[in-house]
DNA sequence: CTTGACCTTGTCACCGGTGTCAGACTTTAG
DNA sequence: CTAAAGTCTGACACCGGTGACAAGGTCAAG
């Protein structure tokens, strides 16, 4: 199929694929015209590789672990796959730590504020504190 | 005090200070040889200004937030600046809400190959997982 | 004087996926 | 034939704080 169809099936630009192109994550065949021709499998790919683009990994990453893809769709268990998951686990954890951290900072900088208010709406933030930051969703 | 002095001060490097002077953030005069003369104040400026700058914010929103610090160093209850705060910390519970998504899309991801494989290792990760995700540190 | 340290302004690079434009070619419809 | 639509490649912009460099002015110590 050519780029356009790609695009309309996966919802994702023609500007996009291109870059995942040419950076070797779409095996694409050309046609005589010089036109991408890119197999009905393309789009499963495509679907990989904004799973892995989702959670946070570049582009370099997800060639990488293109190829760990087991027929299934499913990540195959060979080891650097699960370490470069666990890896980015971790990274995500540092990530949401610091922003816990910050978020103290913010909250206390408006706390401090908001000490001698109305308790109204002292309650409501302290609220909306509340819900957000420890429930894992 | 002159510029490297600031920076040996505040631990902010001489070309970080520049850009926050450009940006008018700094209040600095110049000697007559051109080199900035900046008050004793400016160390506790940019130690609201790194503050500001730590939990998210832009240049941009440090320069409107700035003129809300309070003599005693806290933000004065002006409404601008508390609106900004609170709009900061719902930009990182949301920023928080994906990157939680995100991991469990990668737990899944990992928990699905692990689903067969070893209890120690699945037991081990989950064990990891609830460690981080949940507590508000 | 020279040397070296410090200051000035200005500019480039970075990161990385994507939008967008330009210029050229191909194909199809009218 | 022509116009339109689709494709190609290549290049620039973005975001934004900071590192790094260049070229030159200033000043104190020797």
């Amino acid at each position: 199929m050519l780029i356009s169809e790609l695009a309309t099936r996966t919802g994702v630009s023609s500007r996009a694929l291109r870059h995942y192109d040419g950076c070797g994550l779409l095996p694409s065949r050309r046609r005589s015209n010089g036109y991408r021709d890119f197999p009905p499998e393309a789009i499963e790919r495509v679907r990989r590789i904004r799973l892995l683009l989702e959670v946070g990994l570049d582009l370099v990453a997800v060639a990488s672990l293109l190829p760990c893809f087991a027929e299934d769709g499913r990540l195959a268990p060979c080891e650097p796959a699960q370490e470069r998951l666990r890896a980015q686990i971790r990274s995500i954890d540092a990530s949401m730590a610091t922003m816990r951290e910050t978020r103290r900072m913010l909250v206390a900088e408006l706390g401090a504020e908001l000490g001698a208010g109305e308790p109204g709406a002292t309650a409501g933030l302290v609220a909306e504190v509340g819900a957000a930051s420890g429930r894992p969703a």
